[in-house]
DNA sequence: CCCTGATTCGC
DNA sequence: GCGAATCAGG
């Protein structure tokens, strides 16, 4: 494989993006993350901030919390219950809830992971394997976010498993 | 052990 | 120029 020009503006793309080389290097798919950061440096593209370690300042940033929905009200239910002669009033807390919003939208709109999008071919024991995009299309890939042992896919992707297909459709 | 980027050096 | 091997670190 080698470095054509739309190639290397793609990884230029990535790398100001903040995306790992491993990262860049599954998506350009037929290089190494060597390959990938040997290319960086001879562009002789900025470097990241701190030599070694993850690149926290230059990750992606998570989406910000969603707006409260207009139907959002914070309360908290107390109620009472029935007491033997002499014992203390008893109050649970409830805590915030929404109004009639489903559950599995507000689940969407909290937490929708990112997915790495790796090839087929760097999916290890530990990441997830959930498929994104048409498998007969170029731009079919996995998740690639860390899953835990034993488990095929992420933590959200487990939870979207195991979801009816309605549900699913309303989380994603 | 998982991962990150940086560097070296034979090709 | 390329990138595997290696280093140094989180």
């Amino acid at each position: 494989m080698n470095w054509t020009d739309e190639r290397v503006e793609k990884l230029k793309k990535l790398w100001s993006e903040g995306l790992s080389a491993s990262q860049i290097a599954a998506q350009l798919g037929g290089v190494s993350r060597n390959a990938v950061i040997g290319k960086v440096h001879r562009l002789a593209l900025p470097g990241r901030a701190k030599a070694g370690g993850a690149p926290t300042a230059a990750r992606p940033k998570r989406p910000a919390a969603p707006a409260r929905p207009a139907n959002f009200t914070p309360r908290v239910a107390t109620r009472t219950v029935a007491r033997p002669a002499g014992a203390t009033v008893v109050k649970e807390e409830v805590a915030f809830e929404y109004d009639e919003v489903p559950v599995s939208r507000v689940i969407s709109n909290v937490v929708v992971p990112m997915s790495r999008n790796l090839e087929l071919t760097q999916l290890t024991e530990r990441t997830c394997k959930w498929p994104n995009g048409d498998p007969l299309k170029d731009d079919f890939h996995f998740c690639g976010n860390e899953s835990p042992d034993n488990s095929p896919y992420c933590t959200y992707h487990q939870r979207l498993a195991y979801q009816p297909s309605a549900e699913r459709r309303r989380m994603r």
